[in-house]
DNA sequence: CTAGCTATGGAACAGCGATCCATAGAAGGA
DNA sequence: TCCTTCTATGGATCGCTGTTCCATAGCTAG
C-alpha cells in the first residue's frame, strides 16, 4: 500500500517572522482586528498552522509585533522647542493609529510593550527639557502618555464599530444625529455640541488636548 | 417507549436580566474578563445556554450592561466649584475602574455606550460652568474624557496582565525592576523614575493629570 | 379545555487559538 | 558517500468559545 505522501516540501518563498508580520498588517488593515486569524494568515501563505506557529509564538505575539512595526518609524529629528517636540511626537503616534486603528487598541493593551516604553521615554525627555521639576516629571509624562493612549484607543474603537472601509464622515453623521435626538433635559451639553461633531477634525481636536496639557504644565511651573 | 423527559420546568428563583448582570459582575471580578463565558454564567444558575440568551442578546450585551451597572452609582451632589466637580467626577470613574478593572477596558470599547455619554455630559456641563468659550467646550470636554478613559484603560490592562487577585505591589515591583534594567543610553528618563514607580499612588497620579488639564484650561482662559 | 406565549435546558454548529506529529529538505560529521 | 541531526512545513486534532436551534414545560387568555 502506498503510504499517503505528505506535502512537506520546503517552499521557495521561505516564511519568516518579518513576512508573517507584514502579511498580518495587511490583513489587519483590510479586515480589522477580528479578521486576523492564524488560519487566515496560513491561508495567505497557502500553508498550515504549524508553519505559522514555528515562527510566531502566539497570536498575541503577532499582533504585538505588527503594532511595533507600524509605530516604529524613523525617529524624526525633534524640534528644538520641547513643546513642539511633544506635539510632533504625539502627532506621529496619532497618525499611525489613524492609518492602522487596530494598533490603537493593542497599544494600551499590554502595558510594557517596547513601543509604549519608547514613546514614554521620548515624552519624558521632553518633559525634562521643559524644566518640569524632578518630583513632577513622572506624573507629567504619565498624564501626556495616558491622554495620547486614550485618544488612540477611542479612535480605534470608533473605527472598529463601523465596517472596515466604511466612510468615516457617514459614521460621524450617524453619531451626530444620535446625539441630537437625546433627551434635552439630561443631555443639554451633548446636544449643544452635536453639530460640531459632524465636521470636526479629529487630529486638530487631539492637538487641542495636547496644547491644554502643555499649557497646564507651563502654568504649574510659573505658579 | 418512554420519551426522554427533558427537564424544562420553571425555576423558583426566576432568571432575569438584573440577576444575570449581577452574576456576570461577580464572575468578572473573580475571574477576569476571560473568565466570563456564557457557559460559566449558565453554570452559575445551574441552567443551560438558552436560558441566558433568552434574557441577554449577546455576550457583548452582558459585558456592556455589567459596565453600566458598575459605573451607574448615585450621582453625588456636585461641589459648587466646577474644578472640584470635575475632580470628584473623574475620581468616581477612577475608583469604579479600580474596583472593576474589566470595566475600564469595556468603557472605551464601544464609543456611544450610555454610561460614557453620561460622563461626557457631566464633564461638559462643568466645562461650561468653568466659563470656557463655546467654541472650545467640545475640545476641552473631549480632552478630559480622553484622559479619563485613557487612564481607565491602562489600569485595566495592568490589572489584567497579572493573574486576578495578584498582589498589586508585587506587579509594580516587577515593572520597576524591569525599568531599572533598561539600557541607560536609550532609556535614561524611565530609569530615573523607576524608583518612584515602586510606591507611587495611582489615584494621586491620576488626579495630578486632571489638575494639569484644569490648569491648562484656566491658563487658556486668561491668556 | 385549548391555543398561544413565556421561559427553560441542552444539543448542535461553526470557528477560534494552540498543540502535536509525521515528514521533507538542508547541513554537517565520519 | 552515508547517516544523523536540525530546520521547516502542512495538516489533523483538541478543547473551548459565542451563537443558534429546538423540544418541552408551565402559565395565561379565551
Amino acid at each position: 500500500m502506498a503510504a499517503k505522501t505528505k506535502n512537506t516540501e520546503r517552499r521557495e518563498d521561505a516564511l519568516s517572522r518579518e513576512r508573517i508580520i507584514a502579511a498580518a498588517i495587511e490583513i489587519l488593515d483590510a479586515r480589522g482586528e477580528n479578521g486576523l486569524t492564524v488560519r487566515a494568515l496560513a491561508a495567505h501563505f497557502t500553508t498550515g498552522l504549524g508553519a505559522i506557529y514555528w515562527h510566531m509564538s502566539s497570536k498575541a505575539d503577532i499582533v504585538a509585533a505588527a503594532t511595533d512595526a507600524v509605530l516604529a518609524g524613523p525617529a524624526a529629528a525633534a524640534p528644538p522647542d520641547p513643546g513642539d517636540a511633544i506635539r510632533a511626537l504625539a502627532l506621529r503616534v496619532f497618525d499611525s493609529i489613524d492609518d492602522h486603528p487596530w494598533a490603537g487598541a493593542q497599544l494600551s493593551r499590554t502595558a510594557s510593550q517596547p513601543t509604549t516604553l519608547k514613546i514614554f521615554e521620548s515624552i519624558g525627555l521632553q518633559v525634562q527639557a521643559l524644566g518640569v521639576p524632578a518630583a513632577a516629571q513622572f506624573n507629567t509624562a504619565s498624564a501626556l502618555l495616558s491622554y495620547i493612549l486614550g485618544v488612540a484607543n477611542q479612535n480605534a474603537a470608533l473605527a472598529q464599530s463601523a465596517e472596515p472601509g466604511t466612510n468615516r464622515t457617514a459614521v460621524l453623521e450617524g453619531v451626530s444625529a444620535m446625539w441630537t435626538d437625546l433627551d434635552p433635559t439630561h443631555f443639554s451639553f451633548i446636544r449643544s455640541i452635536a453639530p460640531q461633531l459632524r465636521d470636526h477634525d479629529d487630529r486638530a481636536q487631539f492637538l487641542a488636548g495636547i496644547d491644554l496639557l502643555l499649557a497646564g504644565i507651563q502654568a504649574s511651573a510659573t505658579s
